[in-house]
Formats: C-alpha cells, sequence, structure tokens
DNA sequence: TTGAACGCTGG
DNA sequence: CCAGCGTTCAG
C-alpha cells in the first residue's frame, strides 16, 4: 500500500523514460504487490464468470516477456514470510475503519440484502433451514449493536426472533448437517454465481462467505463433469481455479469476519478489566452470536454450557421459526424492526455480560503483557483510541475466545503460533464424516475465534504456518473444542498450499525465464532497497512508495502499465526539490499513515511536509534523534489543546496553520521509534550477487509451462515468447560489445522532464527543508563516497550528490 | 483489493 | 486555489 499521497507528492520529481534505456539494467522487482493483483484478479475473474485459468501467472509471464524484451535485468523479490507486528496491527486498524466505512454501504442495500436473503432462504425447504441461515446471517454482522439496530432487518429481526432461545434448535440443523448443506448447494450455489456481484458484496459477510461455501462444495460434485468434448484437463483447472478463487474470496470474507475479534483479543490481554468491561459492552451482543455458532459445530455438551453460561433457553422453536419467517417477509416488504433487535442485543448483552466477566477471571493476561511489553503498549493505546472513536468497533468474543486469546503471549510474531499446541483427543469420527460440508460453513466460527497474532488475515502471503491452538481443555466439552481447532487447522492448511502453491508457480516460472529469484525475510521493498544500496542492482521497480522509506535510490514506477509511460524517480532529486531525505520520509510516512502505521488522520503528504518542516529542529549538529520533529508537533498540539499555547510568544506565526490539526487524533505512542526504526533498520537478507544470474529464458520448459497451466500449445507459446527471446539474445551479444565503449547508450529520458509543477505550499514548505538538508549532507558527504558515479553511464542526467542514509 | 480519476468539502 | 477524502470504475 505504501505511504499514503506520497506518489502524488513525488510526482513533479519524475521523469518520463523510455524503456529502452533501461536495456541491460539489473533492477529488482518487487513482486509481492504482483501476488496481491493476481490473487484478486482470479478471484475478480472467476467471479465474473471468466474462466480464463491461472490469469495470474498469464500476467507473470506477459510481464516477463516485456522485461526480457527490453533486456532488463531483473531479480525477482518475493516478500518473507516475517510480517512485521507493526504491519499487523495497523493492518487491522485499518480494517476497523475500512469495516466501518462497510456498513455505510451495507446500510444502503439492506433491503437488497433483504430481498435476497429472503428470496434464497425461503426458498430453503422450510422454516427451520430459514431460521438456520437467517441466524448465520446475524452472525456475520459483526456490526456494532447501534448500527445494526437500523441496518439489516432482515438479519436484525432474524436476530431478534431466535436470537437468543433457538440456537440451541437451529443450530444443529446448520452447519454440519449435510442436508442443509444439499439446500445449500442446490438453491444457493446457483444464485451465487447469478447474483449481481454488488447485491453479493452487500450482503453480509457470513452470508457471503456460505454462499461461497456452498458453490465450493457444490464445484466438487458437480463441476467434475466436462460438458462439451471439453478435454477433462481444462475442466479440471478450471475446477481448480474455481476452487482456490473460491476460497481466496472465503478467506477475505473470513477476514472481514474475525475482524473484530483480534482488536478484543488485544485489549484483553493488554488493557485490563474495566476499560474492557465497557467495550465489551459493546460487542456482546455479537457474542451470542458466536455462541450459537459454537453450538452449531460443536455438539450439545457445548450448546449445553452455553445455554447455561448465557442465560439462554430454547424456546419453541417452532414458533420462533414462524415468527421470524414473518419477520422477515416483513423485512422484505420493507419495515425495519429494529426495536426487537435491540431489545434481543440488550437483553443478550447483560447475560453476556456475565458469562464474559466470569471467563474473564482466571487469566494469564500478566504474562502476556509482559511478553509484548512495548508493541502492546502502544496497541493498547490505539486500540482504545480506535475503539472510543469508533463508538462502535465492532467486536465480538465469544467467550472461547477471550479464553484463547488471553492465553496468547499477544502478537508476538508468528513464533505464537507454537506456544500452544493441541492435544487433540478427539472424535475425529465425527469430523471426518461431516468434514467435507462443515468445513466451510465452520470457517467463519474457527477463525473468529482467533485471537490476533494467529489470525491468518494479518499473516502475509507466504507465511502464516500459524496454526491456532488453543489450549482449552475446558471439561466435557474439549472434544468438540479440538474438533473446531482441527478444522480450523485444516481450513488454514488449504490457504496456506493455495497461496503457497501461487508462489512457488510464480517462481518456476521466473526461473525458467532465466531470471533470479530472492527471497527475503521480510518485506520485498526492503530487500530492493537492500539490493541497491549494495550496489547488486541499479534500482527497483516498484508501485509501492515504501521503497524509499527502505532507503530505495532510484525507483521505475509504472512500468507494466500500459497506459503510462515508465517514471523515473531519484533519491537524489527528491532531495534535492524537497529537502526531503529519506529520515524525512519516514517521519512523513508517520504523520500521513503507511504500512507500518495508520497515521494522523486529516494529514497528507503536503500537510506533513508542512509540519516537518515547520517543527524541524533546526539544531543540525544533533543527528540523534529525528523523531524529535514530530514530538515537537506532538507537544504543540496538546499545547493548543490545552489552551496554553498563549503563553508562548516564540511560537511562529506560521503555525497557526496547523490550529486544526491540534486536534488530530494521534495514534497512541505517536512518534513510535519501533516504527521509525522498522524503516531504517528492516530485516533483509545479505544476497550475495554470484548467486544471481541471468541466462536466456529455457523455451522448452517454458512451452511445458504453458502448456499445462494454460493450455497453450507450443506454436501458441513460441508466437510470444520466441521474437522475445531473440530479441534479447541479440540485445545480449549486442550489449557485451558495448562493454567497451562504455557510454554509448545513453539515457534519453523524455525531454518534458518535469511532470507537474510544484503547488505554493509544497514549495514553500520545502525551501526551508532544503536549507537544512543540504547542511546535513554536506557533513555526511566527507564519509560516502560516489556510489552512483558506477551507475552514471546509463543516465547521466542527475548524478548529483549520492546521499547514502546512514543507519544509526 | 488496489489504484486512478473525479467530485465534494472546507479552509 | 488547494488538500484531503470519499466514491467509483477498471485491470
Amino acid at each position: 500500500m505504501g505511504v499514503k499521497g506520497l506518489w502524488k507528492l513525488l510526482q513533479p520529481s519524475s521523469r518520463l523514460i523510455k524503456l529502452d534505456c533501461l536495456e541491460g539494467t539489473k533492477l529488482s522487482v518487487d513482486l509481492s504487490i504482483w501476488l496481491h493483483q493476481a490473487i484478486h484478479a482470479r478471484v475478480v475473474a472467476a467471479i465474473s464468470g471468466s474462466d480464463e485459468p491461472r490469469v495470474h501467472l498469464q500476467l507473470l509471464f506477459h510481464r516477463l516477456l516485456k522485461l526480457l524484451f527490453y533486456g532488463i535485468r531483473a531479480i525477482f523479490v518475493f516478500d518473507g514470510p516475517e510480517v512485521s507486528s507493526l504491519k499487523k496491527r495497523t493492518q487491522l486498524l485499518r480494517r476497523l475503519r475500512v469495516n466501518q466505512a462497510t456498513l455505510k454501504c451495507r446500510r444502503t442495500h439492506a433491503k437488497l440484502v433483504k430481498h435476497i436473503a429472503t428470496v434464497h432462504f425461503s426458498k430453503a425447504e422450510e422454516g427451520r433451514q430459514l431460521l438456520s441461515s437467517s441466524n448465520s446471517t446475524s452472525n456475520d454482522s459483526c456490526m456494532p449493536k447501534d448500527v445494526s439496530a437500523n441496518s439489516y432487518s432482515l438479519l436484525e429481526v432474524a436476530d431478534g426472533a431466535d436470537d437468543d432461545k433457538s440456537d440451541s434448535q437451529l443450530s444443529p440443523k446448520r452447519s454440519p448437517s449435510p442436508t442443509l448443506w444439499d439446500n445449500l448447494a442446490a438453491f444457493d450455489l446457483p444464485s451465487c454465481s447469478s447474483i449481481d456481484p454488488q447485491c453479493m458484496a452487500a450482503l453480509p459477510s457470513e452470508l457471503q462467505f456460505q454462499l461461497y461455501a456452498s458453490k465450493k462444495s457444490a464445484s466438487c460434485s458437480l463441476e467434475d463433469l466436462p460438458e462439451d468434448s471439453a478435454d477433462f484437463s481444462t475442466a479440471q483447472m478450471k475446477r481448480l481455479v474455481n476452487r482456490s478463487e473460491l476460497s481466496e474470496k472465503m478467506s477475505r470474507l473470513r477476514n472481514e469476519i474475525i475482524l473484530s475479534d483480534p482488536v478484543i483479543a488485544l485489549s484483553l490481554s493488554v488493557g485490563q478489566a474495566d476499560s474492557n468491561l465497557v467495550r465489551l459492552r459493546k460487542m456482546l451482543s455479537r457474542d451470542q452470536k458466536h455462541h450459537v455458532l459454537l453450538e452449531d459445530e460443536a455438539t450439545a455438551q457445548v450448546k449445553e454450557e452455553n445455554e447455561q453460561k448465557l442465560n439462554v433457553q430454547s424456546n419453541s422453536h417452532t414458533g420462533r421459526q414462524q415468527h421470524e419467517l414473518e419477520s422477515s417477509l416483513h423485512a422484505t416488504t420493507d419495515e425495519p424492526d429494529a426495536s426487537i433487535t435491540v431489545g434481543a442485543d440488550l437483553v443478550e448483552e447483560e447475560d453476556l455480560l456475565v458469562s464474559v466477566r466470569k471467563e474473564h477471571d482466571g487469566d494469564d493476561v500478566d504474562r502476556s503483557t509482559k511478553v509484548s511489553n512495548s508493541s502492546s503498549a502502544s496497541l493498547e493505546v490505539l486500540d482504545a483510541e480506535s475503539s472510543s472513536r469508533n463508538t462502535l468497533s465492532t467486536i465480538c468474543i465469544p467467550s472461547e475466545d477471550i479464553r484463547s486469546s488471553e492465553r496468547t503471549p499477544t502478537e508476538h510474531d508468528h513464533n505464537s503460533s507454537v506456544v500452544l499446541s493441541s492435544p487433540s483427543t478427539d472424535d475425529s469420527d465425527d469430523f471426518i464424516e461431516v468434514e467435507e460440508p462443515t468445513e466451510p460453513i465452520n470457517r467463519p466460527l474457527l477463525l473468529s475465534s482467533q485471537p490476533l497474532a494467529r489470525s491468518p488475515s494479518l499473516e502475509s502471503i507466504g507465511s502464516s504456518s500459524s496454526s491456532s491452538k488453543d489450549a482449552s481443555p475446558d471439561g466435557d466439552h474439549e472434544d468438540n473444542i479440538d474438533l473446531l481447532r482441527k478444522e480450523r487447522m485444516h481450513a488454514e492448511a488449504a490457504e496456506k498450499n493455495v497461496t503457497s502453491q501461487i508462489l512457488e508457480e510464480c517462481e518456476e516460472l521466473i526461473r525458467s525465464f532465466g531470471m533470479p529469484v530472492v527471497k527475503g525475510p521480510a518485506e520485498a521493498e526492503a530487500q530492493c532497497a537492500w539490493l541497491e544500496e549494495n550496489n547488486i542492482t541499479e534500482g527497483t521497480i516498484t508501485d509501492d512508495s515504501d521503497i524509499w522509506l527502505f532507503g530505495g535510490r532510484r525507483v521505475y514506477r509504472h512500468l507494466f502499465n500500459v497506459k503510462k509511460t515508465v517514471e523515473r524517480f531519484d533519491m537524489n532529486t527528491i532531495t534535492n526539490i524537497y529537502g526531503l531525505d529519506r529520515e524525512r520520509l519516514v517521519l512523513l510516512a508517520m504523520l500521513v499513515g503507511c504500512d507500518y502505521t495508520v497515521g494522523v488522520e486529516g494529514i497528507g503528504a503536503v500537510r506533513a511536509t508542512e509540519i516537518i518542516a515547520e517543527f524541524d529542529p533546526t539544531k543540525e549538529d544533533q543527528t540523534s534523534d529525528r523523531l524529535e520533529c514530530l514530538r515537537l508537533f506532538r507537544a504543540w498540539c496538546e499545547r493548543i489543546i490545552n489552551g496554553n499555547n498563549h503563553g508562548d510568544t516564540d511560537e511562529p506565526v506560521t503555525r497557526e496553520r496547523f490550529a486544526k490539526l491540534a486536534h488530530c487524533q494521534f495514534p497512541g505512542s505517536f512518534p513510535d521509534p519501533l516504527i521509525f526504526d522498522a524503516f531504517l533498520r528492516p530485516r533483509v537478507d545479505q544476497v550475495d550477487d554470484r548467486t544471481l544470474s541471468w541466462n536466456l529464458p529455457d523455451v522448452d520448459k517454458i512451452r511445458n509451462l504453458t502448456s499445462s497451466w494454460f493450455g497453450w500449445s507450443k506454436e501458441q507459446t513460441d508466437r510470444h515468447l520466441l521474437p522475445v527471446v531473440k530479441r534479447a539474445a541479440a540485445l545480449q551479444s549486442k550489449r557485451q560489445k558495448r562493454l567497451d565503449d562504455f557510454c554509448t547508450t545513453v539515457a534519453p529520458t523524455l525531454s518534458n522532464s518535469q511532470v507537474a509543477p510544484l503547488s505554493q505550499r509544497v514549495k514553500r514548505a520545502t525551501s526551508r527543508l532544503k536549507a537544512t538538508v543540504h547542511n546535513r549532507k554536506r557533513r555526511q558527504s566527507s564519509q560516502a563516497p560516489d556510489t552512483s558515479s558506477k551507475l552514471a553511464g546509463w543516465c547521466p542526467s542527475e548524478a548529483d550528490k549520492p546521499k547514502r542514509s546512514r543507519l544509526t
């Protein structure tokens, strides 16, 4: 995602270049974004009915061709498995916000939802089904109750109706039962694909999830038969793609569904009872739903316990079903019965509150708090913040979750997965029996009961071996829990396989093109920057502005965007134009928001620049703490808020422009040194460039791959491949010749160098920055010899002062 | 899911 | 006029 608005800010410093001038240069390519795109592309393609198999690989294929064609020596850098906890945290918070935004959408589509849902469920055999399904939908909602009050009538109504009582009845039918499964498959499957995507999107996550789940299962059984003479392999591949695409989609939904839990897990493990209780109350309305789910998958025992806990009794479900049916129909005809729901919610809340308290008592909170010390501290603040700001943080805590989350040493990184081992003493029989149908449906629950640390939503692509286990031997229903655990692990494993398979395929293709692959430990961007810093590459191809924060010096953007010309950015130019060096860019990122922090609301790139300029501690001698700038800013804001500001007459008048910003919300530990550090000293691997080599593509191998992946004939492949390979070979030999007369091919930057002018505000802000940055540079320059002279041959225009950001 | 483009808002 | 933000559309 990168730094918000940074590209736009930097735009004026870019040069448009012709690709030809990149010939022979070694550039690292950040693959991570592609993967995201590719995965998404698959989902989209599949959903929209396109049968294109392996879309992502085709994309990769064409990009490889492009690189080859222009004689670019690319090094592909993969993201590593070590996802910084900062990043996870940020993603989480973002999700929270996004979800909130989503609420609006959903509200808008409420009617649609109602309609669709009603249709679906009324089709389903009987009230039972209907009950159960709608029940599940309500679960999904994962929405703050206040919102839910008027947002989805159907769900709420259903909610209110069956809510606390009938669950026990509904649940058994719901997930595990094959009959229900069949029904879902029968009715929802077709509709799943036929539903307008928008409507689909409008559906509550869990409902969507179920729809997809049903589709997935159905695809197993139904799509097996190729219709035409279509060959089997094609059909199979389609199926595969569809399936993985579905699980992709599903995992997204699941993420949505879980989103709340991690927060709770955090707050529970970090903060303590009181504040939490308040929050919990809010969340509670959700809880019962999870309990419902729990009951579904686990069996009677669990059910009983839950009931006990929740003070829930099962009423005559028949009556309830009736009621519900009516109300949902009612809803369709358009009358939100919010009142019912609210009432119900309140009731639940009380009940749950009790149960939660109960469970909350015994805890290892201390341990986890200690373990995660600093990071969790900031987490706490952030969390508290977010939940207060968004009065309706959506949170659900199944009681189960609470327990497990407390046990978990907060998000102390992937390792935590090992922490708790689950002895599965279980009814594997049952499990196996129901496995197929159960798994997808159960997922939401399973996942939702994952504490943050292991929540897959936070894991990066390749990572995540985090099979979470709850150490939860809790009396009689332990078995059931184990069962759940097992399923969860299955689900995760399956999912992991999907992405890791994608990775493997990508790597295979890349290597067959004769290009090297680097797998960094963590951020690909950081690894790219390192490669450049160590002169293994001469720049990075990426669209991710994080590269600057990690120390990238030369960046090519839009290289694979057909509609745009390639833009070249250069750190030196940036520093010259803006007075922003790497450290300042990090500061800017911390203000504006980036992968590691959500930033300060209301501050964009321009304001951040102004702030950095304004609050720059102009004592240049102290290289020590660049964060001081942000601290000053925050302190100033706080003074303003407290009204103390007027005392200081020495305040520059220029600061008035920030007056309104003073009221902004800072992330808990605002100038967080961890973030600063994460960018300046990222985890990277020391790559030996002797291990990197470029060869001409292995045509035979590529033919094989394309034929098995895309179903291309040899000729088809050759049509794409051969001309490019020929040219590449020609370029290569030419290049070798050219080694002698070095500088002949000199960078034709398109003359319209200045793409856009600097805005007035930016100009003003940066003039000051420039002044100070030059001083700094002067001081350093003695010790940093010109590294770019080496590269100057291919790109002479701006080998100004090579600035090396030094790590402290 | 992400980025680009557009329009709205507020200073 | 300009920044920031939300929305929308497309690959």
